[in-house]
RNA sequence: GGCCCCGUCGUCCAGAGGCCUAGGACGCUGGGUUUUCAACCCAGAAACGCCGGUUCGAAUCCGGUCGGGGCUGCCA
């Protein structure tokens, strides 16, 4: 058994190609099959060797691997269909001479038979009949002797041995001339298999007009490569048992083509959001701080000091419970970083008071005064300042933070406190003393 | 237009004739928790497109209809 795909290189490696591919992986790894990776790459004109590297790139990301093909090698040469034009224009010309194509313009055209049914089963909608007549003549090598995809996918398929071929349901009204090819060559039939589209929200196929669906965009935006792989499977299929977070092996264990629905799905970013949310929160805290300080170093293009890195490991663990994508991580923790603070000037009016005024005042002494500066004697401190002065938290510690943080949104309190440490700390409330 | 595919809450998925007064999840609304934002917990609104047929019985089978989508290129 052996399933491949065949992105081509003319433009990043998108979400619907990567869903296709990540069924195929699944059905290989899951029937001790092997999968293979090649490059469709004839549309020279677009292809380029950028975009091949994204793809390879993006698939590896995800975590998909390939036993043959583009990257890992193989039996027949380097996988990329410009490397064959060769043996595409023999077989081309292997046609004319046998009479099943003629020249037509420059171009060799297939002769589509009269009056004949096209039968195959097809493993998400089984049973497939297509009448000839409905089939046009069709180029398979045009007049500057590049080959079509029809002629040079199908003959790759059939070269390389493919068994099953399962691809989008946009190509599926091609078949039936890839069959015609495939019997002209007396090759076997491999089965088919056409899975489901992903759609936009618009309800019409994913494509550039719903913005940036490249993969390489989402792992920009943050998505963790689990949360992607996990949210892709649920498009089009399910483990069953209402079972929505599982991991790659129960994926493998239980995937199968038989029970990929039929129908198309449109790719929800609010859910793949909350889903990677649920990943982070499960992340190793080392883990979640490596990568942390990785997406952090790239969001302000530089590397982080050993000081900051003191105070962000301070401050992770409760971040990592509050957010939904890793490039959220850098505006939560922005007060803390060696980096021009300013504070919110909207907010602190909004949360100044004399009430306020006095609590940050004896606030500021009492922080002085800790002998340890420790989490919980910040509380401690903290809490019964509220007390001897009759104030509401809400009073109290509203002004500390926005004083503190720059802003009404931010980690916990008592936390961003111990991790900014008390000289900062204590000079950020000096500023809002007395401030209007 | 022609050929083809598809049709359960707004969205994703469960449902393979009685377990369905249709279940789970995201999102949404309300509530709880709470020093903010989240997270978390509880509750709620929300769907079998429609019409026929088969059957004692249909979301599940059949036909039609309507609706959506794909293809119709010397793109893939």
């Amino acid at each position: 058994m052996k399933l491949r795909i065949a992105p081509s290189p003319t433009g990043q490696l998108h979400i619907g190609n990567v869903r296709t591919a990540l069924f195929n992986w699944l059905y290989a790894r899951s029937n001790g099959g092997s999968f293979l990776v090649r490059i469709d790459d004839t549309d020279t004109e677009r292809s380029t060797d950028e975009f091949k590297a994204d793809i390879v790139n993006n698939l590896k990301w995800l975590g998909l691997d390939w036993d043959e093909g583009v990257d890992v090698g193989g039996s027949q040469g380097d996988y990329k269909q410009s490397s064959r034009f060769n043996r595409y224009q023999e077989i081309a010309h292997e046609f004319v001479e046998s009479g099943l194509a003629y020249e037509d313009d420059g171009a060799i055209r297939f002769k589509v038979p009269k009056s004949q049914q096209i039968q195959f089963n097809d493993y998400v909608r089984g049973e497939m009949v297509f009448e000839t007549d409905s089939v046009e003549d069709f180029v398979i090598l045009r007049s500057d002797k590049s080959p079509t995809y029809h002629l040079a996918s199908t003959l790759d398929d059939v070269d390389y041995g493919i068994t099953i071929i399962a691809r989008g349901e946009d190509i599926l009204p091609s078949t039936p001339k890839h069959i015609l090819i495939m019997q002209a060559l007396d090759a076997n039939i491999p089965d088919f298999c056409h899975l489901p589209l992903l759609f936009g929200p618009d309800g019409k196929k994913l494509s550039k007009r719903h913005g940036d669906t490249s993969v390489q965009s989402f792992r920009d935006k943050g998505i963790l490569k689990d949360a992607m792989f996990n949210y892709l499977c649920l498009l089009g299929w399910s483990p069953g048992e209402d079972l929505e977070k599982f991991d790659r092996d129960l994926a493998i264990e239980r995937f199968d083509f038989k029970n990929v629905l039929p129908h198309s799905a449109i790719f929800d970013d609010k859910k793949l959001m909350w889903m990677n949310g649920l990943y982070i929160r499960e992340k190793e805290s080392n883990d979640f701080e490596t990568e942390s300080i990785s997406y952090i170093q790239n969001t302000l293009s530089r590397d982080l000091f050993d000081d900051e890195l003191l105070r962000l490991n301070k401050i992770l663990p409760s971040v990592q419970e509050r957010i939904e994508s890793m490039v959220d991580i850098t505006e939560q923790v922005m007060f803390l970083l060696d980096e021009p603070f300013e504070v919110n000037s909207e907010e602190w009016i909004s949360v100044n008071s004399e009430e306020a005024q006095q609590y940050l005042f004896e606030l500021r002494n009492e922080l002085i005064a800790i002998e340890d500066f420790t989490l919980s004697n910040i509380e401690e401190t903290m809490r019964s300042l509220l007390k001897k002065l009759d104030l509401k938290p809400k009073v109290g510690f509203q002004a500390t933070r926005v004083s503190v943080t720059g802003t009404k949104i931010s980690p916990p309190l008592f936390e961003s406190i111990y991790a900014l440490g008390r000289e900062t700390s204590i000079a950020r409330l000096a500023e809002s003393i007395e401030k209007l």
